[in-house]
DNA sequence: GCCAACGTTGGC
DNA sequence: GCCAACGTTGGC
């Protein structure tokens, strides 16, 4: 099990999008960075990602989890993007914004903040803890089951 | 709306 | 394969 972060802007796909699509969930198309396809690449079934909104709200709402393996992207004909599918798991009681994760020790070695354009990106154990727990979801706790 | 950061493109 | 020009992301 590994853990992500991957960015939208509400105004194109907001968290209450990512909700609407059910448990079916839908592919996170339209990535056209080689480093955030290589990690949707890296990605496997039931790993968890942060849903980020970028722009309006700059702050983590909820948790999505991979239920489609690295495929071609529905939105393009070019052969060198792949999407993952993600379905909604939770929002997060409270959301972490962007400047609870710069002020934060454990979270300022965050991708979010040092590469700020990196749109699909990796985060630690330690990290998604710690954001679980500024969040006040226990949900991550499960994972140990 | 501005602009810094940085990824991509294309000429050489 | 270098690097200048260009385009995009995303915080402010």
């Amino acid at each position: 099990m590994r853990f992500w972060l991957v960015k939208s802007e509400p105004d194109s796909f907001s968290w209450d999008d990512q909700v609407a699509l059910g448990a079916a969930g839908g592919p996170w198309d339209g990535i056209r960075n080689y480093q955030a396809r290589n990690n949707m690449r890296a990605m496997a079934l039931g790993d968890r990602a942060f849903f980020y909104h970028s722009n309006m709200g700059k702050e983590i709402v909820g948790v999505v989890e991979v239920c489609a393996l690295s495929h071609r992207d529905p939105t393009t004909d070019d052969p060198r993007w792949d999407c993952v599918d993600f379905r909604a798991i939770a929002a997060l009681p409270r959301s972490v914004t962007l400047t609870d994760c710069k002020s934060e020790p454990a979270l300022a070695d965050m991708a979010l903040v040092r590469q700020m354009r990196l749109s699909v990106q990796p985060v630690t154990a330690l990290e998604w803890q710690r954001v679980c727990d500024i969040a006040g979801w226990d949900g991550a706790l499960n994972l140990r089951a």
